[in-house]
DNA sequence: GCTTACCTTTACGTTAACGTCAACTATTGA
DNA sequence: TCAATAGTTGACGTTAACGTAAAGGTAAGC
């Protein structure tokens, strides 16, 4: 009862809304291993979890293979501290990289709202 | 005296720290059209402006093409507002996206640095 | 038995944003 | 004068992350 329950490839598909092909294809770069029953992929919640991790990872902008990296540094199989810290460098990176779409962001929201109030401005002087 | 500065296309390049390929490459984009003094391109400040906003448009995570739909927006030439509406739109989208990758990237942070915890432990234990 | 829906593998195609030559011109300073 | 330096235009190559078709296996339901 405890956490048998298993997910077929579309139903994981559909929560996180990609396509079963690209599903396949983080098990070709070895990110996923799912058991087969036959020759039908059956997923466990670990394999769910997993999927939620590269996605994530992908938001942030990290490409597949460096996001594998971050995945297997949050299981304790290979404890290698330099790796480790090597992730964290790279995570503190984006963290800076963030920081200025942020600052980006602001000024192309300013600039876009002043752009928007001359439009206004032209259109009600028609 | 005025504004009659210009620039090369090495001097945009390092001041950007982006190639020279890379700026042509906008041009065959139509992102910009520099002036020439025979072959060379001679750059003007409102050019090195557009190189400024085409790399702003990319930290922020937009394609080349829109890119060059928010740059027209910026001068008054077109004062389409349906086009305006559709990259306010495309904005609060980008905006939206950012909000979510720094909730994504708190979760990561805290998951590493237990991760990190974890790892120092295991140091200390041997 | 037949369709429909879902699953599989294999493999070539696609897109963005340049990188990387190659082959050439123009300028400049020793 | 000659070599180094910076500029030019093609044009083919590259990478990531899938898309997309081909060609088929399997199980449910009518």
């Amino acid at each position: 009862m405890s956490d048998s329950k298993t997910y077929s490839i579309s139903d994981l598909a559909k929560e996180f809304d990609v396509t079963t092909r690209a599903i396949r294809f983080y098990e070709d770069k070895g990110m996923l291993a799912p058991q087969r029953k036959g020759q039908t992929r059956i997923y466990t919640p670990a394999d769910r979890t997993k999927l939620k991790l590269i996605l994530r990872g992908k938001r942030l902008g990290f490409t597949l293979d460096e996001s594998r990296d971050l995945i297997e540094m949050y299981n304790p199989s290979g404890n290698n501290d330099d790796q480790l810290q090597t992730l964290i460098d790279k995570i503190r990176d984006r963290q800076l990289y963030l920081q200025q779409q942020m600052k980006d962001l602001e000024v192309m929201m300013v600039d876009l709202q002043e752009s928007e109030q001359r439009c206004l401005d032209a259109m009600s002087n028609a």
